[in-house]
DNA sequence: CTCAAAATAT
DNA sequence: CATATTTTGA
């Protein structure tokens, strides 16, 4: 746990991708400990456990970032001072969505959430903090309290999570290189997940490239921004 | 066109 | 809640 991002440099090409220009600094989120009250206790005493992110501040960080993928417009560098909101982005209705649909973000149908590495950090560790026996969807998505993260992003997420531990668990190594890696310890946690996210561009290249690469890419739903 | 992530259905 | 299938996006 004592990882830095280092964007030391970032490519010279065109394609800059800016996973967390303005708010690395830390992969660790919020100090996921002891502090962890019950979201039910929280709630049973009125008391607001954090101050509530309102996604549309959040996401105007989302779309700082993005637009510098998005689109080449190039007048956005400038998010690398401000901005260091190192929460977890969730896809939200902006103000527009969240006035629709009557009155229930709720039911508002978000586009579609993008588990950013932060996301999935903050996962894995409820998920160990619950212990596999434990951890239910329902749980997961209680003590992660992500705002906008609904049970079903989560039991989806869990489901390939656990896809994931199991080929990892079945068959460590083998493959083309016999390499005897961990011969019989099969840590819960060695690296972060694979991917997810792949530059692909145009051709395709391998899919996860296996070691911790920060190149994360924070691509963003869809254009709902009125533009295809 | 492929493949994998997320959504949705069973 | 778990698993299977479909959709969606790079």
């Amino acid at each position: 746990m004592g990882e830095e991002v280092r964007m030391s440099d970032y490519d010279g090409d065109d394609r800059v991708y800016e996973w967390e220009v303005g708010l690395p600094s830390a992969d660790d989120l919020t100090p996921l400990s002891q502090p962890l009250i019950s979201p039910e206790m929280a709630s049973a005493f009125s008391i607001s456990p954090e101050p509530r992110r309102s996604a549309t501040d959040v996401n105007r960080a989302s779309q700082n970032t993005l637009s510098a993928i998005s689109s080449s417009n190039n007048f956005n560098f400038k998010s690398l001072n401000d901005e260091r909101s190192q929460e977890e982005f969730v896809e939200e209705g902006d103000e527009a969505d969240l006035a629709r649909e009557g009155s229930d973000p709720r039911k508002a149908k978000r586009p579609r959430l993008v588990w950013t590495p932060q996301l999935h950090k903050r996962f894995v560790e409820v998920v160990k903090h619950l212990g596999v026996g434990n951890a239910v969807p329902k749980t997961i998505m209680q003590l992660m309290n992500v705002e906008g993260l609904t049970r079903e992003n989560v039991a989806s997420h869990l489901q390939k999570y656990r896809l994931y531990l199991k080929r990892m668990q079945g068959l460590s190594d083998d493959g083309p290189s016999s390499d005897k890696l961990f011969t019989s310890a099969p840590p819960p946690q060695m690296m972060h997940m694979p991917v997810i996210g792949m530059a692909h561009g145009n051709g395709h290249m391998g899919p996860y490239h296996g070691f911790e690469s920060h190149r994360y890419n924070m691509v963003q739903h869809r254009d709902w921004s009125g533009n295809k």
